[in-house]
DNA sequence: AGGTTGGCTGTAATTTTAAACAGCTTTGCG
DNA sequence: CGCAAAGCTGTTTAAAATTACAGCCAACCT
């Protein structure tokens, strides 16, 4: 059959997070007896149907009769995301491009994931069309960061300021106008904060 | 006894390479089983005495008594290298501030090392003080290429323009001078080229 | 010539791990 | 209510993996 692909109880999520940590943080997937240790289950039996469950769901991969069979079905790594379709999720599946082999925690914040940046609105920023952007997820900004954000369901990259209702969201580049949002009357989210950058060419 | 850290025989290093490569590419360390089926080892104790060499080595780390107990004392990797000291070579180990984890596969070609840049003289190229530029080892380059290059013993990154023996090296900021270097009197290295970038911070 | 080191074969005991079987409790649903 | 699914306990068995012991051979050093 092929992976379901179904959403994940709690528990299970909790799970499979566990794994996950397991191969950053020691290089290898846990044992069903470390996972008792670790969620205090008595039998590991437990942890067995879990990971069955997990595996039935198509988030891991279980090879049989090998000690530390478990494989990710990620790839780790921060999504990629590209181009936004208007209204949806930032982070909806269909949006990720790729999966970039690299560790959240070498920004600070840490990083979600990787936007794709479009056009050259920030570029006296060092922020060129191409570019992939850091994100820390989160719903407010500081005067001076910059942000994602998602005005009139269009996603855009610039300078976060704020005076009282009042948000201007600043290019950094003359060709370019600000955006000045009243919240008052229409509606502006923040998506994240960028924490870093990669371009992936010379 | 503290790790010691000499240096590895060719063999240690083949070992060691495939248990890298094991964590990698599996996301756990081999088994004795393994490392045997990997070179042909027909007795479970070469492969046994090969991780004790590594472990003695300061290579690895072996936790008694659990399968798959290897843990690569490195942290895998990109070498992120600081302020290059006047003469030495730019890998050299006193050089190498930290290992950022991420594939250099990321970039192509692939970074060999991350350099921390110094300076705005690139700033019209998205070249930040403090940035972390990704590099590939490489002696030639091609006009137009962004290049790491040592001119009296100073290390620095420009682009890339040869005219026959001339070569110039161009800032991408008006506040900064091109360096003009005759090869056929001056010592005119090329470290690398650049293949990515990543900052760390908004 | 003798000793050390690296690199292996071969065997076997012991411990870790995976994985099967049987059954219990709670929650939510038609 | 009956019943399925999630989430467990408890026990057992077989396979996988570690690790000890007893060697052999070639290269290198003194």
């Amino acid at each position: 059959m092929p992976p379901r692909s179904d959403r994940l109880t709690e528990r299970q999520s909790e799970i499979l997070d566990f794994i996950r940590q397991s191969v950053e943080s020691e290089g290898r997937p846990p044992t069903r007896l470390e996972l008792c240790a670790a969620f205090g289950f008595r039998s590991p039996n437990a942890a067995e149907s879990h990971l069955r469950a997990l595996a039935a769901k198509g988030a891991i991969l279980l090879e049989e009769g090998r000690a530390r069979g478990i494989r990710l079905a990620e790839g780790l790594g921060l999504p990629l995301v590209g181009r936004v379709a208007a209204g949806g999720p930032i982070l909806a599946t269909e949006h990720v491009e790729a999966r970039l082999q690299l560790d959240p925690a070498m920004f600070s914040p840490r990083a979600d994931y990787l936007l794709r940046v479009r056009g050259m609105s920030m570029r006296d920023a060092g922020i060129l069309d191409g570019d992939l952007l850091a994100v820390h997820r989160r719903t407010e900004a500081r005067n001076g960061q910059i942000v994602v954000a998602r005005v009139h369901d269009d996603v855009t990259v610039k300078t976060f300021r704020r005076d009282g209702p009042m948000v201007e969201l600043l290019p950094a580049n003359p060709d370019f106008a600000p955006i000045v949002v009243d919240t008052r009357r229409e509606a502006l989210d923040i998506e994240g904060i960028m924490v870093g950058l990669i371009r992936q060419d010379g």
